[in-house]
DNA sequence: CAAGTTAGTGGACAACTGTTCACTCGGTTA
DNA sequence: TAACCGAGTGAACAGTTGTCCACTAACTTG
């Protein structure tokens, strides 16, 4: 069977542990496990290598769970990206909860980490992933402001909006990654709801009359 | 000073130190501890209580997160009731969130320890408390259903509004406990937002035709 | 008041934790 | 090729953890 060290270059070497110890994280989150109990000790163990060489790649958990908020947070921009083009105007909903789905079907373990971390005892990663969803969603506010209706709304609006229609994704995944794994069932069921919720909130938006700008 | 050592009946006793342990537990949450990073001996330590005699009243930290479970939902539900009488039908929504923010300020830590375990690694707890969730967002659908405008509504399409609203509310409760205690210009901000967000998909209500029942 | 019950004690246990240190040994570089 | 560098090793450390056990002493009950 060979040699089992595919790893030739020091670099590709390094590369690959580190990976090997974030991977480790997440794998342990969707085995059900809290981030915050998780010891660096385990996460050595399961990446197969010595607690040691953790401190090699990340001086310590909070580190390592800070590349792991970047390496998220890079999977949920691919999904606003995905979401921008290609939307047919009618149907907007449907297929951006369609794309929701289909990311946390192939991402499970990202969403997974921002939604629990997210509100995680760890000062530290619980701030850098809210910062990071308020990101999030001025992007979102920004997408926005394109469709016709909201062209006039004012900043301060269309962040409400935007801010309405993430509480609702966090709270879809939230149910998505709770329910047990590959089951058409459940996902389209919450996916249903989630569809009639954002149908809802876009509802009102033509009835909406600012308080800040009430011409 | 007298004796420190008001409890006499066995009973009193162990009331006292069983609310000690649940205390504890709150005090460390509110500050900053993840739920699942908590050990058995630290709660003991900070109960002023020997380890073993944890045992004594909990048989694990989860049944003692369970007990917080109710605890916090007790005080989740006399908030519905606060909200449920003497709402003046015009302002409904003002009213409701001065109520919310209210009482976060009151039991920070209850609404703390829901908000946060309610998206822990922790299976049982996690569970029991989006069980607990379900619901208090059911409540809030039969509640709904007195306003005329929802009469007519299915129940399906209650509970889909119910849960919109929820998730507003536990999205508003999650910024609130982020946000340094005591902070009014803050607070007042993350409430206003919240009004806004209601406000809207109240407004939403008088549109919506459901699928189901296209009448 | 004597016997019984029970909340809380204190010591011990093996297991696990984060961090340190001196080390090996293969890829990199001068 | 020789010196170097750095990813990963292995043993050791002091501290903490959950749980077991025999114990005490104060409240309760016959």
């Amino acid at each position: 069977m060979g040699p089992v060290r595919p790893a030739r270059t020091q670099a590709e070497r390094r590369r690959h542990t580190r990976q090997a110890l974030l991977d480790a994280v997440l794998l342990q989150l969707e085995a059900g496990e809290s981030f915050d109990a998780l010891s660096l000790r385990s996460v050595a163990r399961a990446a197969g290598v010595v607690p040691t060489a953790f401190y090699r790649h990340f001086e310590s958990m909070d580190a390592l769970g800070l590349a792991l908020v970047e390496e998220s947070f890079r999977t949920l921009r691919a999904m606003l990206r995905d979401a921008r083009e290609g939307l047919p105007p009618e149907q907007v909903i449907h297929r951006s909860v369609e794309i929701l789905m289909e990311h946390v079907r192939q991402h499970r373990a990202h969403f997974i980490f921002v939604v629990r971390v997210g509100y995680t005892g760890n000062v530290v990663l619980r701030h850098a992933i809210r910062g990071e969803i308020r990101l999030f969603t001025s992007e979102l506010a920004t997408d926005l402001a394109r469709f016709p209706v909201l062209r006039e709304w004012t900043t301060d609006d269309l962040q409400m909006l935007a801010g309405l229609l993430v509480n609702t994704m966090i709270a879809t995944v939230g149910a998505t990654v709770d329910a047990p794994v590959a089951a058409p069932a459940a996902e389209a069921e919450i996916a249903r709801v989630a569809e009639k919720q954002l149908r809802l909130t876009m509802l009102a938006v033509p009835h909406w009359r600012s308080e800040r700008s009430p011409r």
